[in-house]
DNA sequence: TAGGTTTACGAAAACGTGATAGTGTTGAAA
DNA sequence: TTTCAACACTATCACGTTTTCGTAAACCTA
């Protein structure tokens, strides 16, 4: 077992300094040729790497980046990661991942560890609990010591940084209105409570296209799922007693929940339910009969904020040796599209 | 904008020696009450946290761990994720991920990369790059330098290390079995190329399995996917030509592809095709009908990767100290379940 | 040959921390 | 009065880099 070598042993190998061995690998002119050359070929048999440890702690950077995402086993996080991981890696920077599990704590807990030198930014979408507490110092305090922070997707108004989000508002309008336009009317929605912040978009979105077509609004087939809750015997109870033509559902869970259901009760769909989820994830895609869904692309939406974050750390790196600083914050939405597949018809 | 405060600053601050504030933040008895009193509230004020870095650096320990595997958006690979991280952050680590992409290269560069101080050790799957070039001398190269790495899944018997597996021949030859013992004698394999290891122990699992109840492996029953390919129509064609009474597919998407095309054909299941899948994800779960499979824990799976890598981090410590290392290597075997659903006759 | 310039290297500081080894003052025991 | 210990603190080193500054020696110029 042969451990790294270091400047300092090969200085004294070569009997030489410190100095000019670091100036010999990086090609100094200061350095003759000829010790150059001799340096450059013992490190190289020793496979010398500088120690990134010791680099980052003399360039007060670390050339890594976190995402914080409140669960993993989810397909649209996952997709996130992908998008971040891919444009992180092409800047040379690597990537932590952290998991909140939805609890407030653990988000305060990595983001207050990390803070302390590991990482350059944060990438990250709330917790529900954090959402729900609607406290956010945790995240101010790491912004005011000058380290910037991009969120995505569950964001809030309440601190001032980059975001990446999917205009939940405006894909909810616009999916109500593919029922109606379709003829259908009675339509229920499927939605989270409400301090979850896209759930609750979500459902505005909802509720104004149905507005917007001088439909009244049903507040029976409208059910909010509590994340715990067993939600199959509600979503069973909505079905049976008021029959609705389609359902919009808030995610792909919701949704594909529904059709099993539906299924269960000899409900044909699509031809009397419609059904439209959210997020195109392999459910929705391998789901029979599989769902119409709005998608949201979350390889896109992460390399988008990876974007931000790393333009935010290059320009930082430009603007500490001029002077001020430029905070012009930036809210970038991600276009979103209605799947078309066989839970509704064409 | 205030920036994390230092030993030094503090020191300057309250005319002190740095000596005396890092021993009065650790309660040092050489320090009397008084002082450590005052330099306490001082780093409290002004929320003092050590600099992580600057720690990594003297100690030689960052008190992180990479888990590099081929794949994200995998349901499988991300339960595994999910049990690292777990098992990590109980013990004080953070989680590094690397996606190798399926990808030699990638891999190379990021163990490469990260081994140079950034981390404590690895988690791995390798690649299907690196199994087909059955190169691995960044593996052994990574291990030669003293950094402990422990392969979970994908593994290559070339390299000494820890390892996780589950027993993918066994649990293949029971799938198979469980086939025979309701009668079916016809069962048709969808597997992977060979080079994928765990795909070719599945494949031998169920040819075993064949060969044990004295049935014929038939060639043309068994088609191999390799992974670009477009895969729909290979078993379309199989199921065509060849009505199989049962299909045993090494992933949960061919088994869920399976039963597209087979619904699609207007083949029954259970009724006039039995399928089972590997993995218990998602898809399986909530695909109609939901598919048996065999269930692999990956969270069991990554915990107890985790778990080895960690007692052998800290095993390590100890070992500085003391002197010689032991070198005993373990390879954990973890169980695997079928989870009967709707695709099998009960 | 005195003065200046180049060449080729080394010493030291800095990044932030913690451990080890000192240091000066006080008070008490011999 | 001397000696020694206890106390309360400081200096220094080390972790592995890079960089700034300094400086011998060699060379060139007038």
């Amino acid at each position: 077992m042969k451990k790294k070598i270091t400047l300092k042993q090969i200085a004294r190998e070569l009997d030489v300094s410190i100095s000019t061995v670091s100036k010999s690998l990086r090609n100094s002119l200061e350095i003759s040729e000829d010790t150059r050359q001799k340096v450059q070929a013992f490190a190289k048999f020793y496979n010398y790497k500088p120690n990134n440890i010791a680099l980052s702690l003399k360039n007060r950077k670390t050339k890594t980046i976190c995402i914080i995402i409140p669960e993993i086993i989810h397909h649209f996080f996952t997709t996130i990661i992908s998008g971040v991981e891919h444009v992180a890696n092409e800047n040379g920077y690597n990537v932590i991942i952290c998991l909140s599990d939805e609890s407030f704590d653990k988000e305060v807990i990595n983001m207050e560890m990390l803070a302390n030198g590991n990482i350059d930014g944060f990438i990250m979408s709330l917790s529900k609990e954090t959402q729900q507490k609607k406290d956010f110092h945790h995240i101010s305090e790491v912004i005011n010591q000058g380290m910037p922070v991009v969120m995505f997707d569950r964001v809030t108004n309440d601190i001032l940084c980059d975001k990446v989000i999917i205009n939940d508002h405006l894909a909810a309008f616009n999916a109500t209105q593919f029922f109606i336009d379709k003829g259908l009317k009675k339509i229920a929605l499927i939605t989270t409570v409400d301090y979850v912040s896209v759930g609750k978009l979500r459902t505005e979105g909802y509720v104004n296209a149905l507005k917007n077509n001088d439909i009244k609004v049903d507040e029976s087939l409208i059910i909010r799922i509590e994340d715990t809750e067993h939600y199959e015997d509600s979503i069973e109870q909505l079905l049976k007693t008021k029959s609705p033509e389609a359902v919009f559902a808030v995610n792909e869970l919701f949704a594909v929940t529904a059709i099993k259901v539906a299924s269960r009760l000899g409900i044909k769909i699509p031809e009397e339910l419609s059904i439209i989820g959210f997020t195109d994830g392999l459910i929705s895609k391998y789901s029979s009969p599989s769902i119409t869904t709005v998608g949201q692309d979350g390889i896109k939406m992460g390399a988008k904020a990876a974007k931000m974050l790393i333009e935010r750390l290059e320009a930082e790196e430009i603007e500490n040796s001029v002077g001020e600083i430029e905070e012009h914050y930036r809210t970038e939405v991600i276009e979103t599209e209605l799947v078309e597949r066989e839970s509704t018809k064409s």
